[in-house]
DNA sequence: CGCATTTGACCGGCGC
DNA sequence: GCGCCGGTCAAATGCG
């Protein structure tokens, strides 16, 4: 929570990546002169200060420190169900709250409003959809929204069962809330698809889950392999019996002097360990936004750069997010279905056809392996635990303004991971790109949803795969990173999935330094304000990416459709289906 | 007193 | 079958 997502953000795959550290825990704290995170005593006393270090420095940052949320919203061990979570929740912001967000509230509440009105019409939209093409939209979207928005169940098979209760479960806590909810969740399961339902599709990084998971509702939740070849036997799905996969992840690292980034949930450390590849402990960290909030992260120091933090996400909220959340949230969910429908998509029937998917793998693959690796070289024990595919964003940046190339960098074997690089040389700055690409996006959004067809995935992932990422692979074995960085320009343009996960990403880091410029008082904290305005001015865009976190369930909805949900919209539309799994929208 | 964090133990997957 | 390793659990601890 740190927020002071400071400049770089690099991403990377797994911890493992780029740290090798040789500190340990203690000196973990020592970044940042903070508390160290994984120093046991230091932690406490750490915790302490690092809540305070959060509170007061997070202050600025629009959602506010893991612990205020915690304070302030429902904890997990309250169990007691969140209320629907309005917008009002959003500003949450207590009393303590409010002072912090002082500066913020105005630009909250204007968010919000911009958003609500965007998704409202998404909302529409979405309806209209499925009742122009019932069919095509796998049934499970049918189900979904039949009920109540709460069935979740789509397609996806016995999982659903165990996910739907869970999500009742939640739901039911919140009764009042449920109604939002409820459509909330019956977007996602309509756009997921086959995920979880019942989480949000932002941060639906395992497609796997999704299906797979019978018992908790908790598509988040990591599935041991033989579990999911099992629920997928059951299941009919298409899922055939590939191997399984797990959930996807997302990584993010950014340089945080703060213990951990705040991302605008609310987490709980239930466990911190020593990874083999990296000095630095691991600390393992659960949502508590919701009390079955599958979500999980993993938050390590980089050996080589302490002041990189590597945040893994893993998982679905299943649950609405909190304002600032949302843009972590879009962001991970972006880049996991990005990943997902690039790469491991074969694991999920839902996501697209399986061919495509795995065309996407390879051709996917490929352009990283080749081109990429000169960003990011690929590190063979990244991968090897590789039952998690992985996509790392990189919000290190080199100059304060946040520039963006995106570089993916795949190596992978079995899974490809994506990296999208904030930070490399060639640099556009983000706003001007980036409002350029969300606009165009965005128009193309809703085209498409409007079209009915929802299937953004599919094609767009098809086209962008093929046509772009093959074009370099093949055509250009080894153009300069230059054209790779432009082809992968082009192409993260085009998709639908990048587009997301770049505006998430640029905003929540706008959005970071904003709030700790604001903080210092100085008015960069504005610019970071106004970006985020900027990304909501576009209707489309801004409902679906920058929403605030009380529609994040909405927001995720939204995503999904931004994102390509592949298959399922598209070549399996006919086929009931899929759950979408539309997890994976963003 | 309540709650979050810490941390050792435990579990399951994976590779050899 | 064994060991390694990642990930999670839960009792203990300490803070507010």
């Amino acid at each position: 929570m740190e927020v002071t997502l400071k400049r770089n953000v690099v991403v990377e795959e797994e911890t493992k990546v780029g740290c090798v550290g040789d500190e340990e825990s203690g000196e973990i704290g020592k970044f940042g002169g903070e508390t160290p995170i994984y120093d046991r005593d230091s932690s406490r006393s750490s915790s302490s200060s690092q809540r305070d270090s959060i509170n007061n420095r997070e202050v600025p940052t629009v959602i506010g420190s893991e612990r205020s949320f915690m304070d302030a919203s429902s904890r997990p061990s309250s169990s007691k169900p969140k209320n629907s979570v309005t917008i009002s929740q959003e500003t949450q912001p207590e009393s303590t709250k409010a002072e912090r967000f002082d500066v913020k509230k105005p630009f909250m509440a204007q968010t919000v409003k911009d958003y609500q009105s965007p998704q409202m019409h998404f909302f529409d939209i979405v309806q209209k959809e499925h009742v122009k093409k019932p069919d095509e939209t796998s049934s499970t979207l049918d189900n979904a929204e039949e009920p109540e928005l709460v069935s979740l169940s789509l397609g996806t098979r016995a999982s659903r069962s165990g996910k739907e209760e869970e999500a009742n479960t939640y739901s039911k806590g919140k009764e009042d809330g449920m109604i939002k909810e409820g459509l909330t969740l019956g977007l996602h399961s309509k756009v997921d698809g086959s995920s979880s339902g019942p989480s949000e599709a932002l941060l639906n990084l395992s497609p796997d889950n999704s299906f797979e998971e019978p018992k908790e509702a908790d598509t988040g939740e990591p599935w041991p392999p033989s579990k999911m070849m099992k629920s997928s036997a059951n299941g009919e799905d298409e899922v055939l019996p590939q191997p399984p996969l797990k959930r996807a992840r997302v990584s993010v690292r950014a340089r945080c002097d703060a213990p951990t980034m705040n991302d605008g949930c609310q987490w709980r450390k239930y466990g911190q360990k020593v990874a083999k590849g990296n000095p630095c402990p691991r600390a393992y960290y659960r949502c508590t936004v919701a009390p079955a909030c599958p979500v999980r992260k993993q938050v390590q120091r980089c050996a080589e750069d302490m002041s990189i933090l590597i945040t893994t996400y893993e998982g679905n909220h299943n649950h609405p997010l909190p304002m600032g959340a949302t843009a972590m949230a879009s962001t991970t969910s972006a880049a996991a279905s990005m990943l997902i429908s690039g790469s491991s998509t074969s694991s999920c029937p839902p996501f697209g056809s399986l061919a495509s998917s795995t065309a996407n793998l390879h051709g996917f693959s490929q352009v990283d392996n080749s081109r990429f690796k000169q960003f990011y070289p690929p590190n063979p024990s990244i991968y090897s635990s590789a039952s998690h595919p992985t996509i790392t964003l990189d919000l290190t940046v080199p100059s304060s303004t946040p520039q963006y190339k995106f570089s993916s960098n795949l190596t992978y074997p079995k899974y490809s991971s994506t990296s999208l690089n904030f930070s490399s040389s060639k640099s556009n700055t983000i706003p001007t790109s980036w409002s350029g690409g969300s606009s165009t996006y965005g128009a193309h959004f809703y085209d498409k949803n409007s079209m009915g067809s929802l299937n953004l995935g599919g094609q767009t992932q098809d086209s962008f795969n093929l046509s772009y990422m093959h074009k370099g692979t093949s055509q250009n074995p080894a153009p300069s990173q230059h054209l790779l960085t432009e082809t992968v320009a082009n192409a993260i343009t085009s998709h639908p999935s990048f587009q997301s996960a770049l505006a998430t990403a640029i905003t929540s880091y706008l959005g970071a330094q904003g709030a700790e410029r604001a903080g210092e008082g100085s008015p960069a904290g504005q610019v970071g304000l106004k970006w985020s305005e900027q990304l909501a001015l576009a209707p489309t865009y801004t409902s679906a990416f920058t929403s605030p976190s009380n529609y994040s369930s909405h927001h995720q909805g939204s995503s999904t459709f931004l994102q390509p949900p592949p298959a399922l919209l598209s070549a399996k539309s006919a086929s009931a289906s899929p759950v979408g799994n539309g997890e994976q929208k963003s």
